[in-house]
DNA sequence: ACAGATGTTGGCAGCGCTGCCAATCTGATT
DNA sequence: AATCAGATTGGCAGCGCTGCCAACATCTGT
């Protein structure tokens, strides 16, 4: 009850593992064991540790139990987990089926985002490697050389997410994004369009919107019916960038029947560049985006767009670290919406 | 060079500072010296610790460097962030104002989520104190007294983010919620509207959309024109949310001239069911959000709105948090975005 | 009554690193 | 040549906790 001495003491020492052995009278191990219900203790004993733990204010410091925990069985309950941005809803959801596991099973995660540098990525890499995880989450298959030797010499367990077009270094979660701009190129072949263009952002910063685009492209070549022309935002994807973007590339191509955009984020842009020179949506032009937004489902004509199971990759993700099976790729899928834009 | 041994033994061991230290011929200390780059040594010493490190793939063990810091200045330079959500735009936007500058002062960050659950972000402020951090940033000003007592007897310093109107622990850095909401009200009333609405969303979640209405409230009641109706959607904010609200609110009351919205994600919703009924904004009906979300300033019609300075609130939560100065409240105020919308 | 299970407990050596201090070396100063 | 400040270095004791092992205590069945 007393905590005057804080007011004393130029530097409080904080209450330790062993202070709460002293005042429950028993010994560390014992005080350990009870405080992670670990092997055998009796009833009475947890119960003086308790009131020990209680009436000092005890908090574990996990630094040190992991520290001395490693090398063991137990190990680091840790895992790193590497995103290469906040502001797209994607990544936040890949962070929240991921964590919701992890946490399940006791992990502590640890989060780095790389804002979709390469540079910044290697060296997220290495400061959460020196945290001695259990295993670390990235995103995508392309990193710099450095990083991929940091990964592969860590030893430890590695999950790419998001992208499966290519090989992976241990665990791929995620679904092809090449086969997602095939699907979408012939969903909108079978309706009819045949003058399509693209608007896309910044594609050297976003390689999974350049895979989707690439196997967009070739569907519509086979079909010999090659894309028409294409528009692409200076910086990263938004509904402002989106919406400029269609608003030149209809400048430029008026004749285009159908315009297939790098994420919803851009396409609902384009989308209200639509509703305000009063293009009519789909019939003088279809729209037809990607991710599957919550807002795009909102508006007036919902979006056509390509549903990801982002939360079920960041799980399965977690799943896959946490287990330790074999090294494999795991395909998820994705679900074409058909709105009403295309 | 050779990496065989891990295919034979049956726990690899990992490099350590010792490892080091004996392959560059110094003594332990040195390297840490040099690791660190804290204290003084000679080039060529630099060259053989940088050379025995690249030969030998060390990777630093933060665990322990922390650990036997610890209690010394330099101390650990961790620390935790917890927030209610990751869909919701704003904590992303807070955490990146928070992690560029931390990462600038050579923090790490370890963040938790509450999924605005008060029970849960006790748990979390309990679990990331015990990674000993040189301080905590929350969200908001209520917390359950199991959390405020851990925060107190951390003896650590404290941030809370976002909101003003109220007593904080330590540093608070933010806003008023309540002024936002009498400011909304005071634009309604000066451009002539008189039968205001509201469309929120689960109030007891959102502890600050509930401050706003407050504010909101109190100022229409001032001017004689008290709140007409409103519409509370269960669940989290979303366009779809607000849409659905905002048809079953005109649905009762065909009379009112404008509707305030708890965010801009239902006032995002709200904006497609006038489009999608025909219902002319703000001629007939008026909106108003809450946010500035880039998405809003896209539509055909830019939405009106109160832009939050989400960034500067992490970015100064982050260096108050470094810095020790005094106990404060810092307002950062917020913007009145007059939109076409109301 | 006794060997052998089973349950409970404490002591202590690390985990890998940093802080402190003493030792050594350098060059400049007297 | 002696002295001294400053630069450079290594040794070693922890940081707070967990794993391991030995020491008991208690309970079986024969």
């Amino acid at each position: 009850m007393n905590v005057q001495r804080s007011l004393q003491e130029p530097e409080r020492r904080l209450v330790t593992l062993s202070d709460v052995a002293r005042e429950a009278g028993v010994g560390e191990s014992t005080v350990s064991r009870v405080l992670r219900n670990q092997g055998s203790f009796s009833k009475a004993t947890q119960d003086r540790v308790a009131e020990a733990v209680a009436r000092l204010g005890y908090v574990p410091n996990r630094l040190a139990g992991m520290l001395a925990g490693s090398g063991s069985t137990a190990g680091a309950k840790l895992v790193g987990i590497v995103i290469p941005s906040l502001t797209n809803i994607v990544f936040p959801d890949l962070l929240r089926g991921a964590t919701a596991v992890l946490d399940r099973g006791g992990f502590q995660s640890v989060i780095g985002v790389s804002d979709y540098d390469p540079e910044r990525e290697e060296a997220l890499i290495g400061a959460l490697l020196s945290w001695r995880p259990a295993g670390l989450i990235v995103t995508g298959l392309e990193h710099t050389p450095g990083a991929l030797a940091r990964l592969r010499a860590s030893g430890i367990r590695i999950v790419e997410m998001i992208d499966t077009d290519g090989a992976g270094l241990d665990i791929v979660v995620g679904f092809s994004n090449r086969a997602v701009g095939c699907d979408s190129a012939r969903h909108l072949l079978e309706r009819g369009y045949r003058r399509i263009g693209y608007v896309g952002h910044d594609i050297t910063q976003d390689l999974r919107a350049a895979k989707r685009l690439a196997g967009f492209c070739e569907t519509l070549q086979e079909a010999g019916c090659p894309l028409a022309e294409r528009e692409i935002a200076s910086g990263p994807s938004s509904a402002a960038a989106g919406r400029e973007a269609l608003a030149r590339l209809v400048a430029r191509r008026p004749d285009l029947d159908a315009v297939y955009f790098s994420n919803d984020d851009m396409a609902l842009g384009g989308y209200f560049h639509c509703l305000t020179d009063g293009i009519a949506v789909p019939g003088r032009l279809a729209l037809f985006g990607f991710n599957a937004l919550d807002i795009a489902a909102a508006l007036p004509q919902p979006l056509t767009t390509i549903r990801t199971p982002r939360l079920e990759i960041g799980a399965a993700a977690a799943e896959r670290l946490a287990a330790d099976g074999p090294a494999e790729t795991v395909d998820l899928g994705y679900e074409l919406i058909a709105g009403a834009t295309a």
